[in-house]
DNA sequence: CGCGACGTTGATTTGCCTCAACGATTGTGG
DNA sequence: CCACAATCGTTGAGGCAAATCAACGTCGCG
């Protein structure tokens, strides 16, 4: 079923009774995401939240002088959302563009509020989840402050090991902050070093 | 009114009538912190929520070799949370100690379930609260991978400048992960340069 | 008044970047 | 299915931003 990933999800935040996950599923489509498709480009208004059932997705800023910096990446059984976009309704500051053929399950924001509405514990499980997010991003700015680009990368690799072999050393690079360059170096000193 | 700070902050984020502002607000106790107190210390678990009031916090890290790392400053019309100890009721990974004699309302563990309980549209607030601090995270991640120590630092003073004057440069530079020394010929920098 | 933290300055070092060249892979149109 | 282009990964030389270390003046505080 089509479903079951994303009720495993929201069962990890809070307790729904099958009935009640099964009313909160029917507000999630479906939708196939060819590689390479973007689901959202900075400046339009992001219209949807999507939870990823297949494939990977980097979410990334350009700056001025057209330099991308990948965010994060978006596997299977995470969350694609521009927040401040999706929440406001403004311009987003994000993109959003599929690495690999991929599939996801999205709710528009018309269907959030009424989903809010209609089942008052989704407002509970999702500031939850913000919650464990808002930890993520603190302990990811620590380790950018306190480990060498070095440390950084294997400490991604360690974390992440089954989404780490999908990416390209570039957009690993780009998601740590240092040059692909540099990450080839790294890689380097490994190989010769031990092995 | 001692509540009056707090009852503008809730306003930011939903509708609340007065009457439910007051009866919110009856949940938050006020207490005083001298400068140079903990309110909480690492592997401590976080038995509150403030809000604060008066005065500034630091909440900032200690690693294996007794570095410190401040995360963020908390001033007036701030909350201070280590959301993971508190939310988990688990050991705290984070510091925060008063750096100026402070005042703040503070919530417990227990009384905030209640208050979640009692006034279900504050679980829609704190959601609301909680997504906008993500999307603060993010900015602050992307502005590190960005712009140089120097830009970083012009940046903090403009965006909170009221804030910065009541910092040392050695906090200041904690928090934008650069050594105090630097921070110092920086300023040299444009004190020479211009004026 | 004296001590300890803070701020400043300079000399030196280093982690990572930039640039450039080249091999390896991947993708694509004929 | 091959040929060729484009992108990616590797390597090296050189450079720069920021760290480290050390010395010294200053300020706040007990």
């Amino acid at each position: 079923m089509d479903h079951d990933l994303l009720k495993a999800n929201f069962s990890r935040y809070t307790d729904l009774s099958p009935f009640e996950l099964t009313a909160v599923c029917a507000f999630y489509k479906l939708k196939q995401i060819a590689k390479g498709e973007y689901l959202l480009r900075k400046g339009e208004i992001c219209r949807f939240e999507g939870f990823v059932l297949k494939g990977c997705f980097r979410v990334f800023t350009i700056d001025e002088e057209g330099n991308e910096r990948i965010l994060y990446f978006a596997a299977e059984d995470w969350w694609i959302m521009e927040i401040d976009s999706f929440l406001n309704q403004t311009g987003s500051e994000l993109n959003v563009q599929a690495i690999e053929d991929s599939s996801i399950l999205y709710i528009s924001w018309a269907d959030k509020e009424r989903l809010y509405r209609e089942v008052p514990k989704m407002e509970r499980l999702f500031r939850i989840m913000s919650q464990t997010a808002i930890v993520a991003w603190q302990r990811r700015l620590i380790r950018n402050h306190t480990m060498s680009a070095e440390q950084r990368y294997y400490q991604f690799l360690t974390a992440y090991p089954e989404v780490a072999v999908r990416l390209t050393n570039k957009q690993i690079a780009s998601y740590l902050g240092i040059t692909p360059e540099f990450v080839s170096k790294i890689r380097k000193k490994r190989l010769t070093h031990k092995k």
